[in-house]
RNA sequence: GCCCCCAUCGUCUAGAGGACCAGGACGUGGCCCUUUCAAGGCCAAAACCGGGGUUCGAAUCCCCGUGGGGGCACCA
């Protein structure tokens, strides 16, 4: 039997790294089984799913290299793919667990349901429905329905015993049936519930294992149940453990981080991230590969997976191990490709880019930056006509005004008068020059790498200059010279 | 409040009764390298939640406690 997954999620909001990591895991375990991976829309909520949610949601699984094989523009055959499209479908399974006595029409109104609630509630009861449709005739319900009375269709728990249900990752889990409720299977609307629609549909499209959120486990019993009023076979179920705050407290939520964008794998692209850095990263937490190495690609990581190696308990994540991924990643790609990753956040930033100059300097940056968007910072001067030195960067601790001055003139000299401008040649003659002004060379490296720069940190002074070019690097030279002499009046 | 799940360094994890005075990674600290910042190399500190069992032997199995998490909608 070929194995088929399905990653089922509903467009109601930002897709977020949690819900990546279950695609992820879906995707691996598909290729690694030579195995289906098929992406189902579960956009019954009609009231909050969006469009924008939808197709933020394929952007990033595209984005991650997540590509399902069946599902909305792919098509395929247990299609179509979105539950909003499959209403008979489900309205057709309702009509046999109605007939079948494993559901029953709810005529109960909302306020009355609200009522309820409150007053378990207040008696410090669990909020359950109390069965007052669920006696109702088979007569007395389809009269009531004839005559249009809006209603919805429960599903009929057992009230004794218990129900055992089996989760791969936790083995078995056993409920007292006395604590079930008689959930909503299908909405006033007509629209169906997750609980009904998510098993129809893994039943019609031939699911093999469920690889969801551990948000489910409450429900699983119920949706075990009904599986079994179905009289179908149920699928192998992994229940994946949720990611907490990086402060432990509670579930993830953009509250709590230093950016809400960090939560949201579009966010995270926007910050500077790689898919590569971003998968491997949210792959380990919650499972592990067995690899002596962490950075694994997508088919490292599906020739390692296993179920065996998933973890039920929850995870903190962890950014700083994504910078560390994020770094790591980016020092192992080529320069070419690290060049068209970059180039939209200089021209983001309103830097005009020249190719022949980003190639240059990619190398440069490549082993100092951490997200893509660093290299905005770290080399954005390259693009720039002309630099602002800060005033105080100019003049060093340790060093005056003049002796400033002196040491900017005299090494402007000696970059004029080179016969090459090659970074070689530059160190050999500056590294002269600081020992002639009796300069510690950070000293004058230092100077040099402000007025040039106009930053206190870059990629290796020389490398810069040679690529900044003797033109411009003398003309900010003299720039620098000028602030020297008049730093109030700038 | 009720139900369910989970529990190894600060964090993610390895560990499936003896191979564990518990291994790796991130982070932290130190050293080296060094024109800045990084990267890289080396080193260090750092954990089996508590209590009972079972067993010759438990991080590993069982029970209780504690802690953490998830859920309790005509949302998914």
């Amino acid at each position: 039997m070929t194995v088929r997954v399905r990653f089922a999620p509903s467009p109601t909001g930002r897709f977020h790294i949690g819900g990546a990591r279950t695609a992820l895991y879906n995707v691996l375990f598909a290729r690694q089984t030579g195995g289906r991976f098929i992406l189902r829309i579960e956009d019954t909520d009609t009231k909050r799913s969006t469009p924008e949610a939808l197709e933020e949601l394929k952007e990033a699984l595209r984005w991650l290299g997540l590509h399902w094989d069946e599902g909305p523009d792919v098509g395929g055959p247990y299609g179509p793919y979105r539950q909003s499209e499959r209403k008979a479908i489900y309205q057709r399974y309702a009509q046999q667990l109605l007939e079948a006595g494993h559901a029953y029409r709810c005529f109960c109104s909302p306020e009355r349901l609200a009522r309820l609630r409150e007053a378990q509630q207040k008696a410090k009861q669990t909020p359950r429905y109390d069965g007052l449709c669920r006696s109702l005739t088979r007569e007395e319900s389809d009269r009531r329905a004839a005559t249009g009375e809006p209603f919805v269709i429960r599903f009929k728990a057992p009230k004794d015993g218990t129900t055992t249900v089996h989760d791969y990752l936790r083995g078995d889990i056993t409920v007292e049936n006395s604590t079930l409720d008689d959930f909503v299977l299908v909405k006033s609307d007509g629209m169906p519930v997750y609980h009904l629609a998510a098993i129809v549909d893994d039943h019609e499209m031939a699911i093999t294992h469920v690889f969801r959120g551990q948000e489910w486990l409450s429900t699983f019993p119920l949706h075990a149940l009904i599986i079994r009023a179905f009289g179908w076979q149920e699928p192998v179920w992994c229940h994946l453990s949720v990611f907490l705050n990086p402060t432990g407290k509670g579930k993830l939520s953009k509250r709590h981080l230093k950016s809400e964008q960090e939560v949201f794998v579009l966010g995270l692209r926007d910050l500077g991230y790689l898919p590569e850095a971003i998968n491997s990263w949210i792959a380990l937490m919650g499972a592990s590969f067995g690899a002596e190495e962490e950075l694994l690609s997508l088919d490292e990581m599906a020739a390692r997976f296993s179920l065996d190696r998933l973890t039920p308990s929850a995870a903190r994540v962890n950014f700083e191990k994504l910078d560390d991924f994020n770094g790591k990643w980016i020092r192992r790609l080529a320069v070419d490709d690290l060049c068209t990753r970059i180039k939209p956040f200089f021209e983001r930033a309103g830097l005009k880019v020249d190719d022949p100059t980003l190639r240059r300097i990619t190398p440069l940056v490549r082993e100092r930056i951490v997200t893509l968007d660093d290299a905005v910072e770290m080399a954005g001067f390259f693009f720039r006509a002309d630099v602002q030195p800060q005033p105080a960067d100019l003049t060093p601790k340790g060093l005056t005004a003049e002796q400033s001055t002196q040491a900017l003139e005299r090494a402007r000299a000696a970059l004029e008068a080179l016969p090459e401008f090659t970074h070689a040649a530059m160190e050999l003659r500056l590294r002269e020059l600081a020992a002639e002004l009796q300069l510690k060379t950070g000293q004058l490296f230092g100077l040099l790498r402000a007025a040039i720069t106009g930053q206190t940190v870059s990629p290796p002074l020389f490398e810069c200059l040679e690529i900044v070019g003797r033109e411009t690097t003398l003309r900010r030279l003299d720039q620098a010279l000028q602030l020297l002499k008049s730093p109030a009046g700038l």
